[in-house]
DNA sequence: ATGGTAGCGTAGCTA
């Protein structure tokens, strides 16, 4: 709640989506959010593991959830803005450590994640309605988005394979990168910085984990895009991820 | 090639 009072402080968004709540919806501080002007929600979350959320200060509707992989974790949310654009807030699984689908069930789960995804919208293609799609896609797609290519380039989150399927989610659907419209492909861009490091700002070996994706309809309404960096040294607690901020006329 | 941190919860998993 400390880092959201600060976000909303200082940059006052109409909608926040929140992934990798690790709370369970009884505990979701929807009182706390609501007394800070953010009365609209849609939560489904679980204790530990994932969860999604969608907070707004405008009305949401046509709220719902769905499944993937034939799991019960909490990955995704929906619901339809005022304007009439759908808002899906999702969270791609972290995929563990080993990049290979036989010796890393974890990894075949995410990958198979990443296909079901690009099967669905590719379905929905027809649809004319405008669409905002965020999240915690756990896969950083552009060669600067890691601090290193060369050596991410077998590390889950920028293997081959997994850049592969966002590419081809992303595709199935037309999507826009909103961020990458305003920041040119060849400029180092994080969103998230592991806790591992001693010093993150000092090695700043990121990746851009987080993304804001909308459809062509909406381009035009872009504004701006911002990954704002410094929440990433708030203290006492930061998050390792770090905002992404678009704003949409 | 390895280990490094955080959170939950008290071992070991997930990120």
């Amino acid at each position: 709640m400390g880092l959201l009072e600060r976000l909303i402080a200082e940059q006052q968004p109409d909608v926040i989506c929140l992934q990798e709540t690790k709370t369970a919806d009884e505990t979701f501080p929807t009182a706390a959010l609501a007394t800070l002007g953010y009365k609209h929600q849609h939560i489904h979350g679980m204790k530990s593991y994932n969860g999604v959320a969608i907070v707004s200060r405008l009305p949401l509707a046509n709220v719902g959830e769905r499944h993937w992989q034939g799991r019960e974790d909490r990955r995704h949310v929906f619901a339809e803005l005022p304007n009439g654009a759908e808002l899906h807030c999702c969270y791609v699984p972290a995929g563990g450590d080993v990049p290979d689908p036989v010796a890393n069930p974890k990894f075949e789960h995410k990958l198979g994640f990443l296909d079901e995804m690009t099967a669905w919208w590719q379905s929905r293609r027809d649809d004319a309605k405008p669409k905002i799609l965020v999240g915690d896609l756990n896969v950083a797609p552009l060669e600067h988005d890691v601090w290193s290519h060369k050596q991410m380039t077998g590390v889950v989150s920028h293997t081959p394979i997994e850049i592969e399927k966002l590419l081809a989610w992303q595709e199935s659907h037309s999507w826009v990168d909103a961020v990458r419209h305003f920041v040119p492909s060849e400029e180092k861009l994080y969103s998230w910085w592991s806790y591992r490091a001693q010093d993150w700002a000092a090695s700043d070996r990121g990746r851009r984990l987080d993304h804001v994706w909308v459809t062509p309809n909406l381009v035009p309404t872009l504004k701006q895009a911002h990954i704002l960096r410094s929440a990433r040294g708030w203290e006492p607690k930061p998050s390792d991820h770090v905002p992404v901020l678009v704003d949409m006329s």
